[in-house]
DNA sequence: GAGCGCAAAATTGTACACAATCCGAAGTCG
DNA sequence: CGACTTCGGATTGTGTACAATTTTGCGCTC
């Protein structure tokens, strides 16, 4: 059985308003964003429905949601398992990130209102209580999703999109290719980057996002995977 | 029954190597590319099933996969219609072509090689050819496809991705925003892009690409839908 | 004749059963 | 002793039956 905290959710199917399979795949979305499931880790369908309490039906809807988004690759006939990003994506996803978040986070510059700016305080407030807390899980899934609040301030819902994605995925580049001697996610970037919008400096948004992303994109290593892949066949096949 | 040309796929269940729902996703794609299936048209699961000759089963995954390239709407208990773009949505789209676009012209001018050159003309070729036999639906499509192909070239494939989805869904733009008397799709844009990727001119592969967008952009009438949406419902309700 | 309400038909959502395929463990042969 | 084959268990792929929901059509009332 696998072990998943279902973040409160006793019966997917009475979520109001959203389809009981679109309420797993976030679970799940949500416990590989927390490195809860490893990358490499089989997701069974007969497990899932377990869990959930749901038909394989359902759980299918939600792989295969999840595989759209490229966070677990469906290999025909064998089954669901996390994605393993290999260095070449890892490479890729960071370099539309680049492309994509400064000129978003300008565009969030000049948007911005007071409500705003109080949400991203609140986010990054909560980031910080997730550190205090030692919760690494949560304080990695709240810094993604920093970046993803300020998408949704520029209000431009396709390459908002897209963006989610491209974080959701950077999660499975961390969990493979974080180097653990490098700095620690960079709480004062986070802070300068949401001072910068709250007071309308787009430009210096856009600045500070690019470098914030290049540090993140330095502190891999694209030529060793550090975590090990969560299968343990492929664990033992990489000596 | 649709009417749905299926080119040449007689069952959906024997393609090489490719997975039945893919196949049928596919084919439903194209058939929106090439405006065969209007924005607003209902998508049955019995009628497809039986069109596909599979259960409805395949066709649902078919249409999730559909759904989640937001070229389909599935709207919960009442099924699934071919998208229709509000004209937010019809911009955004277009302002993502013109941030991805023209920087990856740029990368499939600096990696073309003759064999990338001779497609890029194979294409043009094609698309001229379809445009003579005045089969617009076919250079419609393959007007689309050009823009895929060079992003191919630039071989970034997340990029490369996001540029395909937002291509598939221009498609449904055109469909509902495009203005008759404006220019005819612009064959000497193309031809100029080509030049300049094969002969590597980044810059100017570029700058083309970015005045080819802008040049359908707004021969784009975005407050008003020309085309009827396909049901007849909505067509009444938008006089 | 217009509007409301209820019931039947049609359509989607979910569960389950069976078929197809893959993986692994024996067993066999060179 | 190692490599190949075969068979059994497990897992995924697909079809179908049933439940839930929406839509449609009829009849009733006002």
């Amino acid at each position: 059985m696998i072990e998943l905290d279902l973040a409160g959710i006793s019966d997917p199917r009475k979520v109001d308003g959203h389809a009981p399979d679109e309420v797993i795949a976030l679970s799940l979305s949500r416990a590989i964003h927390e490195h809860r499931l490893p990358p490499g880790m089989k997701l069974g369908e007969d497990d899932l429905a377990d869990v959930y309490g749901v038909s394989r039906t359902v759980v299918r809807a939600s792989l295969r949601k999840l595989a759209h988004e490229k966070l677990v690759d469906i290999r025909r006939n064998r089954g669901a398992f996390v994605a393993c990003p290999s260095p070449k994506e890892a490479q890729e996803v960071f370099e539309a990130r680049e492309l994509l978040e400064p000129r978003t986070a300008k565009e969030a510059a000049r948007r911005a209102g007071p409500a705003d700016a109080a949400r991203l305080r609140q986010h990054i407030a909560r980031e910080e209580e997730a550190t205090r807390d030692g919760d690494k899980r949560r304080a990695l899934y709240l810094s993604g999703q920093l970046h993803v609040e300020i998408a949704r301030i520029a209000a431009q819902d396709t390459i908002t999109s897209f963006i989610e994605s491209l974080i959701a995925r950077s999660s499975l580049v961390v969990a493979l290719y974080w180097r653990r001697e490098s700095a620690l996610c960079s709480h004062h970037a986070h802070e300068h980057l949401v001072r910068a919008i709250e007071t309308g400096q787009g430009d210096k948004a856009a600045e500070l996002m690019q470098s914030h992303l290049v540090d993140l994109h330095t502190s891999l290593d694209l030529d060793r995977p550090t975590t090990q892949t969560g299968s343990l066949k492929q664990m033992l096949l990489n000596p």
